[in-house]
This record gives structure tokens, sequence and C-alpha cells, in this order.
DNA sequence: CAATTTAGTGCACTCGATGCCAAAATGGAA
DNA sequence: TTCCATTTTGGCATCGAGTGCACTAAATTG
């Protein structure tokens, strides 16, 4: 993953040539946009042709912006993904398993108070609308892959054996319902919340906390 | 739940008035010959069409044996649901919870070596077609709130809350990933893979069980 | 200006899903 | 038998998501 002369490996793409038609909008606007007319007219009673309509663009260029309509409510999912597989490789190899993990989805889930609002939109759509609580189980499935991957250097075997996936599918139980609590409840505190669920779970659901 | 004369609540069906045009198949024909279908040309390959043309009905009349095509692959998970929620409620209440829990996913999942085969096919199409995956959400849904509802009789609180929560999407993962590992593999123990799933789970992953 | 590159558009089409109404098939009553 | 209530089925029209393809629009480079 690193070249050998110690350059950096990809020039990303901020020097990316501003060749041909420049695009009319952006990822980020059709979002925008979406996200707001989701709040305020619901998921399901908003059609991809309305959006389109709303950002200036046909019904076909929104499909190229986002791959389907669920899609748009994830935003930058693939990214903080990778920032989670990162801290997970990186951690020492000493800490517990579960401290690392636990440590890991909080820091990845550390958002300014201006983004709060809007993560909270997209969460409580994302665990109350069927079609949404439908299609996260496929982005959910790649969070698994990479929890499951880490867990396997921990516990051993494949990421695939009934260790790593337990491991993995608990840890994302533990995270939805944090985040799911966090949405409906006035809290701002949604990385307290992660930090409860996961510490809960590392203890095999035994309440020793109560026990201060 | 019971009428205060002592007869029984309801005559459920078998007495049912064999009245108006007959049914020209049943639910259960239906699933059989889609599941045929789906095990030998793929999930997403088969149309509604193709299906509803096989068993001998029209698309629209499958639409009236199952509410969408996903559903078709989970056959009477309602029914199974039930039985669940009935040993948790059931479960004598000085037994440690994760024990109850894991003993009742059991028991729940204890098929006959006739239906082991078809749950494979199943179970396979569940994890792994991504519209599979994406519908199979909303009916563990169902599952997490059986779980959490009894979750909450235990540790206190309102089963909306992070406890519960908690505990029923973990529980979940623990299922979900002993019903994936035991359908790619070879092995025919189901029960025990949700067994060393649970127990996992309940250790908060510390592998006590290495050391016997 | 021409060539190239990249973004956007229009159209036709597939497929899942739903609402509505008419047609078929049955048992029972007149 | 005839008519009626009941229940299942079927056809049809419609909507909305998603896709493939060919084409247009706008920009940079030479």
């Amino acid at each position: 993953m690193m070249s050998t002369d110690g350059t950096v490996p990809e020039p990303p793409d901020p020097p990316e040539a501003t060749r041909g038609r420049p695009a009319s909008t952006s990822r980020l606007d059709v979002a925008r946009v979406a996200l707001d007319l989701f709040a305020r007219q619901g998921y399901d009673c908003t059609t991809v042709d309305e959006i389109a309509a709303a950002v200036g663009i046909s019904r076909r260029t929104f499909f190229r912006y986002f791959e389907s309509k669920p899609d748009v409510v994830w935003g930058e999912f693939d990214t903080e993904l990778g920032r989670l597989r990162d801290r997970l490789t990186e951690a020492p190899g000493g800490d517990p398993m579960m401290d690392v993990l636990r440590r890991s989805v909080m820091t990845t889930n550390r958002f300014g108070a201006g983004e709060l609002d809007e993560l909270r939109i997209r969460m409580v759509l994302i665990s109350t609308v069927p079609t949404l609580v439908a299609h996260s189980a496929v982005r959910y499935e790649e969070w698994c892959d990479v929890v499951a991957t880490f867990a396997a250097t921990r516990i051993g075997g494949s990421s695939d054996d009934l260790g790593p996936q337990t491991v993995a599918r608990a840890a994302l139980g533990a995270a939805m319902a944090a985040f799911a609590c966090w949405a409906r409840a006035d809290t701002d505190d949604l990385v307290g919340e992660v930090d409860r669920a996961f510490r809960f779970l590392a203890t095999g659901f035994v309440e020793e906390s109560r026990r201060p």
C-alpha cells in the first residue's frame, strides 16, 4: 500500500485537472436538498423526480450522483468507514479487543455541534423508515466486514468464522442501539451513548456499573 | 386472552366454512415453487411473473399470497417469532437473562433433519443476496422488539432504552452470525452454532472456553 | 477552429408493487 | 333450479425505482 521510493502513493484529487464540462451541482448539494425534502414531507412521499427538480437536474443525472435513493441519506458513510478501519488496524496490539473497538467507534463518531442536527435527521430516517431500515442492512454489512477482519486478528481464525462474525455483528448491534437511542432522545451526547452500549456489551450484559 | 365463561376464545380456522371460490393453490405451494426457482436460477434472475406462471396463478394473485417477493423466502417467520416470545415470557425469573435468551433461541431453532436442507437454502439466500439482506432488516426488527421487551423485564427500563436495545441487537447479531456460519459450512449443527455464539457473547467475548 | 474530455439529457424499458373492478366458483336459501 | 352472498382470481392501468444507450452541452488543450 506504500511505494518503495517514499513518495506519496496517490495524488488524491485536489490537483485533479478541471477539464471538460463543469458539474452543475455537487453530491453534497443534492443530499442537502433531498434531506430537506425528506424531513418536511417524508421519505416515501418524496420521489426522485421531485428531488431532481428541486436541485435543477434531470432524474437521470440524480442517479449519477447517487446509486439509489436511500444512498442519499447515508452521506459520506464510506469515508467514515475507512477512518474506522484505519483506527482499528493502527491500534496497539496490547490493548483488549473490546476496548479498542469501543474507543475506535467513539472517536469516529465525534461530530461537531453543527453536524449533529443533520446527523440526527439522518439517523431518525435510517432507523424509522422501513425502506431505509432495509437498505441500511447492506451498508452495515460493510461495517461488519471491517470489524470482523479486526476481530480475526485478535481472536484468531478467518473473518468469516463464528468468533469474529459474532463480535462484529454484536458490536454493530451495540452501535445501532446507541445511535437509535441518541437520535430519539434529547441528549446531544452521542459518544456517551456509544460508550455505555459498548461497555455493557463488553461485560456480557452484567450491570456491574450499577455498583460503583 | 381468555373468555370468562371457560369456552375457547377463538375457533381458529379448521371449521372455517368452505364458502366462496376455493383457493387454487396454497401459500406453501407458492413458496416451494419459488424457492426451487431461486435455488436454480438465482433470486434476482427470477421475476414474479415467472413464479406466478410456474405456480399457475396470475401475477396479481401472487401478491395476495405474499406481500412482497422477499417475503417468500421467509416462510413462517411470524409463527416462529411467536414461539420465541412465548418461551421468553414463560421462562423462570430466577435464571440469568443471557442463559434464558440462549436456550430460548436454541430451542426455537431445533429443526428436523428434513427441514434443514430447505432452511439452508433460505439462509444462504437471506445472508447473501443484497435484496434479501436488505429486506431481512425489517423482519429482524420484529425479532429485536421481542427480545428487547424481554430484556426490559430483566434489567429494567423501557424496551426502547439503551440497555434493552443493546441486549436485543447484540443478541440478534449473535444469532445472525450463527445462522450465516452454519448456512455456509458443512455442519448440520445449527443449534450448536447458536450455543457457541451466545456463550461467547455472554462472556463479553473473553474466550474462557479455550481453557477447559 | 478542431479534438478531447467530462457532465448532463431524453427515451425506452424492466420490474416490483398497488388500487380498482369485473369474472369465476362455490355453498346456501328461496 | 335459480338467484344471492361470499371468496378467490384475473386483467388493467398506474406509479416509482433503477438502467442502458445514444446524444447534446460545455469546458480545456493544441
